[in-house]
DNA sequence: GGGTACACGTGACGC
DNA sequence: TGCGTCACGTGTACC
C-alpha cells in the first residue's frame, strides 16, 4: 500500500510513461496493478457494488487521461517552474501568451519588410509619416538605353549634380533589382554620368528604361510613401 | 442539495468569474455558500473532525485554483472543440503547437526577406526593431594615394563588391567633405573601383590616405555610433 | 439506462 | 509540526 502510494507519487512528478497525447485507450500498467489491491482493500468490508465498480474503472480512465494530457502539455512548454498542476497550466497560458504576441511581432516586421521590397509592384504602399526623410530630386538632364545585342543593354543616364546625387542614384539602381554587368560612375564638377551594362533582352530595354525612369519619378516625389 | 450540484456543472461550463491567473487566494462566494451545507450533509452524521476539516477546505481551493487555471487557458486557446476538461489541455497543446511552427515560419521567411531585399535600409528607419540590421563591411583590397601635382591628389580604392557596397563607399566618401574633383566609380562582377580626383597639395596626401581609412574602418566597426 | 464528466471528501505523502 | 498536493472512490447530473 505504501509503496504503491509512493509509485503514485512519482507517476505524476517523474514516471509518466504516455506522453503520446493521441493516444485515447492505452494499456497502463500502474494503474492496472493498483486496480486489484485497490478492490481487495475496499473500506466497507462487504461485496463492492458492482454498478459503482464501473463508474471506479471509468474514473480512473478519465484521470489517467487527464494526467496524460497534462504531462503532454508540461513536455511542450520550456521553462516549467514547478511541476505542480496548476503551475504547469498557468506557465503554459505564459509561454502560450509570449508565443501569440510574438507572431504579432514577426508579422509586422514581415510586412515592414515586404512593403520595403514590394518596390514596383506595388508603388504606394503605406509607411510610416514620420520616419520620412526629405532629399534633393534626382534630376536627369539624358537618358539613353541601347540594345547592344547578345542579351547585353547599355544604359547611359546624365544628371546634374548635387548634395548626395550619387549615393541616391545608387539607392535608386539598386532598388529596381536589374541584371547589372557591370556600372561605371563619372563626376565632373556639375555633372554626374553613369553607364550600366545589363543583362537583358532586345524587346525588354524599353521595359527597363521605363522601370527607371518610373523609379527616379517616384524618387523625386515628395508624396511618395516608398522609402529606399 | 440538487440545485448546488447543477450550480457546480454550471460553474465549471459557464459561470467561471475567476478569469485572472495572477491572483492565488481569491474570495470564491459559491464555494463558500456550499460550505456550510456539504459540512452539515456530512455522511458519517458524527461531528466532523476538526482535522479533516481543514483538509477539506484547503483542498476545495486548490480545486477551485486547478479549474480557475483551466478555464484561464480555455480563455486563450481559439476554437476549442469540447469544454471537457481533458479537451481543454488537448486542444491547448495543439494550438500551441501550431504557434510554435507559425514561428519558426515567420522566422524562416523574415530571414529570407531580408537576404532578398536589396533595398537600402536607412538606418533610422528600422530604430524601432529590436533586430538590428547590420551592414556589410567594406573590405578594401588595395587602397593608394598619389600626389599629381598642380594641388590634385589622386586616390584609387579597389573593395571587394558585396550587397550595396557603392552605396556604401559613397557615403563614406562623401561623409569626409573631400574637395573631390571628379569621380569615378567602375564595377566588375566581383570587384568595386573608385578613382577620386582631390583638390589637395603634396602634404595634405598622407592625412588623406588617413581620413578615408579611418572613415572606412568606423563604418566597419558594429558599434561605431556615428550614422553615415 | 449505460456512458461520461464533474465536484466532493478523504487518507497519504513530502517538505 | 502543519501545509500543500495528490490519487482515489463516490454520488450525481447530463445526454
Amino acid at each position: 500500500m505504501e509503496d504503491l502510494d509512493h509509485e503514485y507519487k512519482n507517476y505524476w512528478e517523474t514516471t509518466m510513461f504516455f506522453q503520446n497525447q493521441e493516444l485515447e485507450f492505452d494499456s497502463w500498467p500502474m494503474e492496472e496493478a493498483f486496480s486489484g489491491s485497490g478492490e481487495s482493500s475496499s473500506p466497507d468490508g462487504a461485496a463492492t457494488s458492482p454498478a459503482s465498480s464501473k463508474n471506479v474503472v471509468s474514473e480512473r480512465n478519465r484521470r489517467q487521461k487527464l494526467n496524460q494530457r497534462l504531462f503532454a502539455l508540461r513536455s511542450v512548454v520550456p521553462n516549467i517552474s514547478k511541476l505542480d498542476k496548476a503551475s504547469v497550466i498557468k506557465d503554459s497560458i505564459d509561454y502560450m501568451q509570449e508565443l501569440i504576441d510574438q507572431e504579432k511581432t514577426l508579422e509586422a516586421e514581415i510586412r515592414e519588410l515586404e512593403s520595403r521590397s514590394t518596390l514596383l509592384e506595388n508603388p504606394f504602399k503605406q509607411m510610416d509619416y514620420s520616419t520620412r526623410v526629405q532629399h534633393y530630386p534626382i534630376e536627369v538632364l539624358e537618358m539613353k538605353v541601347t540594345w547592344m545585342g547578345e542579351k547585353t543593354v547599355v544604359v547611359c543616364i546624365t544628371c546634374s549634380k548635387k548634395r548626395e546625387t550619387m549615393v541616391q542614384l545608387c539607392k535608386v539602381l539598386e532598388s529596381l533589382n536589374l541584371n547589372i554587368l557591370t556600372t561605371n560612375f563619372s563626376s565632373f564638377t556639375s555633372r554626374l554620368s553613369t553607364t550600366l551594362f545589363l543583362q537583358a533582352d532586345e524587346e525588354e530595354s524599353s521595359a527597363v528604361e521605363a522601370k527607371i525612369q518610373m523609379a527616379i519619378a517616384a524618387y523625386n516625389d515628395p508624396n511618395c510613401l516608398i522609402n529606399f
